[in-house]
DNA sequence: CTGTTAGCGCTTTCAT
DNA sequence: ATGAAAGCGCTAACAG
């Protein structure tokens, strides 16, 4: 670890300058073959590697961006990640990942040492509603993409799906199977994904003239158990809903874990739509009935946003909103309601 | 994002040297009270921030961390990420996740890259089997520890649980219900930790004087919907095993997949043991049998083992090496085999 | 207690 | 086509 080689090592080796090295290293176009070759020979023969540290200092380029979400525990993160960082690496960026833990002040600061760290770009995956932080960002001209989330801002940038739309989409399947008991496992509107999700809900009952029951719906913190607990308990009462929509795959898995420890047999009991349509969804053994979103497109659309954002000479073009249609697929979790 | 301000903007204005605001930064103890305050009204004023590159390149600390993973898209990769990041953020460190989709031409890239930018450690959760660049970095003293692999080698750190034990555990519960025909989804024995699993399955099955047969074992990639194809397969043979051992819950999920899409009804007609023991095997709703690793506190371990190596000064002390106890979790994919 | 100074290892003009 | 030199924004002796 003692006396690593420098681009100056090399130099003295090659016979050359430290700036011939810097160039070939960059692949400037006009070196001579022959000083090009010793340069090389040098380098490997050093075993002579550039420190990027020190590189992004002098360029401010640091060839890395940060990775926000709320859960990476959460397959549609874990998914989303996967292909953000495929499609990174292929183009020679690194990401830092972060994860907030569905917390607001852990957010605001990870957007403060990623900013410290000076990477060149920031996907948020988890955008809280209004946040501040997040504006700044928009308003000092740093590049930064939504994903999966919408800001109401000239500036922004963003990838997503139409979650009030996706909303209505699930609520109508559920009353055209007869439902009018629907539970809904709503999670925060702290965030702007989840907010829209839950207007889309509401208008949805609004429309079809179903009352509005606040018991039904669970508004709370994303969290597993929580919502384990609400939906347990919640079963047990005499008017109980026939059915849940709930805001993300993953809460859906908690209403089935909950149904099953009740030995509450689903869909012939209590059917279920989800949102998101992770990877599990459609294995056979579960067949969620849920909102798709075309996943890996966006995720891709989010890097290659982010990433022409970043290395955009002219940062006059207009941003870049996107908002895809959500789709609703049916499985083996719902079925009509005989009353 | 022009003209950044600097310690030197922030020393001008608070009338001192750019060393005192440095100082004041890292809290050094002997600065007079009204000078440090004077210099935290400019830094106030200035919204200043530091520059985190510079400081690496002065210091040669990045305070950042890389975390190397087959797949973050498998839970239990997901679920300890979850753990290494948080507890990470907790010490001050960031960390770079690569996803090596299995390929062992990235896991040496991400490990080129990563030294490239002078992270201060990795942690490596899917190390190939006898890989030289691995070796190297503990030759060369580079902070790295193992998660849930093992390595000969005296200088290597790692955490993991016994995996030949692990498998030994699962089918000697699959035995013990009458099982004599024996499926095996291996995964390629190119990681240290499924070639343990797959040792600990023969040893078993040698034990009890079960004969081996190569078409009851899948020993390729790790490939959910390959594993998927295979599995269907061999299902309709005559003669087809009458249970699974998955060597991941991951795998496992996709022989119930199969399953599921054959009419196979679980543990009726088919048992199933996974490893791993994610969040998800414990939802009643799906109930899956599988060998437990205590995945919160080996995570936790993980990082806390890195740390120590990277600040601690003498690097003197015997390496951690840590092998904790698995364990079967039974739950409702296996059954008697009733003949 | 605080200022001065020399790096850290590159990129990038500006000359030649 | 290549070298010299000035940074990039900090940390860390060394003085005093």
């Amino acid at each position: 670890m003692k006396g690593r080689i420098s681009a100056y090592d090399v130099a003295e080796k090659a016979g050359v300058s430290q700036s011939t090295v810097s160039r070939v290293l960059n692949n400037y176009p006009h070196i001579k073959e022959s000083t090009k070759q010793k340069v090389l020979v040098a380098i490997e023969e050093l075993g002579f590697t550039r420190d990027e540290i020190a590189r992004s200092l002098a360029s401010s380029k640091t060839r890395t961006i940060g990775l926000i979400v709320g859960d990476i525990t959460n397959p549609f993160f874990a998914e989303s990640a996967k292909v953000i960082i495929g499609k990174a690496q292929e183009m020679n960026y690194d990401v830092i990942l972060c994860n907030t833990n569905h917390s607001e002040e852990n957010l605001e600061k990870y957007i403060q040492t990623l900013k410290g760290k000076r990477v060149d770009g920031i996907i948020i995956a988890s955008a809280n509603k209004d946040n501040k932080r997040i504006k700044e960002l928009y308003d000092q001209g740093f590049p930064i993409v939504l994903y999966n989330s919408i800001l109401k801002h000239q500036k922004a940038n963003y990838i997503a799906v139409n979650n009030y739309k996706g909303a209505k989409l699930a609520v109508e399947h559920l009353y055209r199977l007869n439902h009018r008991q629907i539970g809904y496992i709503a999670g925060p509107s702290k965030y702007i994904t989840t907010h829209l999700r839950n207007e889309g809900y509401k208008a949805a009952l609004q429309e079809f003239g179903i009352d509005w029951n606040d018991r039904f719906i669970y508004e709370k913190e994303f969290s597993y158990h929580e919502v384990y607990q609400f939906t347990k308990k919640l079963l047990d009462e005499p008017n109980r809903p026939t059915c849940f929509f709930a805001a993300s795959d993953q809460m859906a898995l908690a209403v089935l874990d909950a149904a099953a420890s009740k030995n509450i047999k689903v869909p012939e009991e209590l059917s279920v739509v989800g949102f998101d349509d992770i990877d599990l969804a459609q294995n056979c053994y579960i067949g969620l009935t849920t909102i798709t979103q075309p996943k890996e497109k966006m995720a891709k659309l989010a890097l290659e946003t982010l990433i022409s954002l970043i290395e955009k000479k002219d940062d006059a073009e207009s941003p870049i909103q996107i908002v895809l249609e959500p789709r609703l697929i049916e499985r083996n979790t719902t079925s009509y309601y005989l009353g």
